[in-house]
DNA sequence: ATACACGATAAAAACGTTTAACTTTCTTGT
DNA sequence: ACAAGAAAGTTAAACGTTTTTATCGTGTAT
């Protein structure tokens, strides 16, 4: 038995398959007793819509991409292991679309750029979403041009408007080193992502001004930009509490890096809450199980991966890049007084 | 300026599209000065195959369907983080073929099954990649009924023979066990999965026979069953450690649980070595990071990924499914002496 | 010389869908 | 009563490819 199409429909009905077409696509051109028709006949012979012919002659793909940058299989960090939840939502968020998403696994920047001008020019997707977005980001200027629906996790600066979702990382680090400085903290260090990243400088930018408001100097000493890693985390531990002039505070970009300054804790006999402290962002919600537990700003990855998804379904249809920007605000989870302690 | 199709090159060449097509796919038919006369032509104008056109006509997909089971949007526990490197993995191992990862996240085990059955009936993708197989695998026997091609990762016990990858988790409870009881432990905990999959049975099996060699009574409070995640690990050594006989070495089924089992440490004031071990399977290397960092299985999850990419591949191509079989034994890491010692 | 096979190419059909263009029937305003 | 227009269908073409079948020389055996 074959699978049934539209001319199962039209031979059982004895329309015309111009019609069965319109019926089921709810063009005003069929009358709704014809369209009942059809229908019952589409359900009764168990008739699935065939993309493959739809994709033909629309030229629609049905397919968003979404780029994951992830390094090389021979590395095997802990890195990038919220894109699972990420691609998830995303995935959940087009569910009752009929639109899947399409997985394109690069290393690197420069491949993420030479798979965009590909899905772009030969229009192997309908949307891209991508992640990790630089500070002028050529890959957002390629689609741009071309006039190609994304949407982007993370915002850029020197960018043309569109459409993005992101965490607020300027209020974030604005809060966070308020709240170090009054309890105490003078020498804080900030643990950034690699510094091309757009996240980075927005980061680094806040935690400049909030040095100046709180009158403290900036010292480039406390400040390292790396692939956010348990590794990265470690090192900067290792050679920052070897300063003379050591920080009592670290804000770690990631649940990774801050896993592995604990690492690096451990390593030098640190205490954490008597010779320093260590916050954190978090979207997989493991802070809580770091002994001890940490303060963090807390956005569950599910909020951003389902708007990008939702996004770029909005983007898809036509609706204009500035309606679709957001930042988030993450929740601050204080799990730790986070004044340094001397009797600990 | 259009994307130039077979067509182009048949004008450009002055043969017929039949011709194209067949010099295009390397067809004997077709004489080698011909076929050299549209490769070039085709490189001029910058063709590119529009796999629409080869979908509706061949009624192959090129589409991988990697059926992702994650928790619900609403849960963001540390689970199923281990998935991004799966996915890239696979994707990168498919990376020269014509075929892409579709990704189909499901919430639990029934969505995944109704899923299958869809891609299986309505031939959405031509082969399916798997996992968190059980016992005795539904998913498994639809597929099998329908002579679709697929590969598990994680073995089944009842079902008939198929393409599998997974680690050799008896050898790993094995070896564990008798290296634990080997430094004086006697009473072991076993963290292991939910209990109705296969690799939790396996586990569970592999710990039974090891007491009996050991000479030790196997007891039912020593076992637990659960979603791996840091909250599983907390609460069983909450809960084990209470006991009037309580574990002396934890054998957890991941990083994430054995991250959980560690902040169960600091809340009960158990020392890592002094009071009890913890060991563990772990492959994202983060064990490694871990205050102390601890003895660790490890396998990075690149290998089984590529792997199951690879098979999925050889088993479209028509390979019996009894030539992709494979279990990986993953690398003991002794970070730890691993012997209880009351001075620590 | 004639039939025959063979090698190389061309013609045509098909996959399932959408949509522009056309036809027929019915309604409506004058 | 009649032209104009709307409403509801139908016809046919098109998307790009593969593949079956047909065609046409050309070399070979009888």
């Amino acid at each position: 038995m074959q699978r049934p199409t539209i001319k199962t429909i039209a031979q059982e009905t004895g329309l015309s398959i111009a019609t069965v077409s319109k019926a089921l696509k709810h063009s005003p051109q069929v009358r709704p007793e014809t369209r009942a028709i059809v229908i019952e006949a589409a359900e009764r012979v168990g008739y699935e819509l065939n993309m493959h012919g739809v994709q033909l002659r629309t030229g629609k793909t049905y397919q968003v991409a979404a780029i994951m940058t992830a390094p090389g299989p021979k590395q095997n960090e802990w890195e990038g292991v919220e894109y699972a939840q990420l691609l998830s939502g995303i995935s959940w968020a087009l569910e009752d679309s009929p639109y899947r998403v399409s997985l394109y696994a690069v290393r690197n920047f420069e491949e993420s750029q030479a798979v965009i001008k590909q899905i772009v020019s030969l229009k192997k997707a309908d949307g891209i979403i991508i992640s990790g977005t630089r500070a002028d980001d050529p890959r957002i200027r390629t689609m741009q041009a071309a006039d190609f629906p994304f949407v982007t996790y993370g915002t850029s600066i020197h960018n043309a408007p569109h459409a993005y979702v992101d965490a607020d990382n300027e209020q974030m680090i604005r809060v966070s080193m308020a709240r170090l400085t009054e309890r105490g903290h003078r020498r804080i260090a900030l643990l950034n992502p690699l510094s091309d990243l757009s996240y980075g400088i927005t980061r680094l930018e806040a935690y400049k001004r909030a040095l100046e408001v709180a009158g403290l100097a900036y010292d480039p000493a406390l400040v390292a930009h790396g692939r956010l890693t348990p590794a990265f985390g470690r090192e900067n531990v290792l050679t920052m509490s070897e300063l003379s002039n050591a920080p009592t505070a670290y804000i770690c970009a990631n649940e990774a890096s801050a896993l592995g300054a604990f690492s690096g804790f451990h390593e030098r006999g640190l205490v954490h809450g008597r010779d320093a402290v260590i916050n954190a962002t978090d979207d997989l919600n493991v802070s809580q199980y770091f002994a001890p537990p940490i303060t963090t700003y807390y956005l569950p990855i599910s909020e951003p991966s389902s708007l990008l998804g939702a996004y770029i379904l909005r983007r898809m249809e036509g609706e204009p890049p500035e309606a679709l920007q957001t930042l988030l605000m993450p929740n601050l989870i204080e799990r730790c007084d986070d004044r340094l302690n001397p009797n600990r």
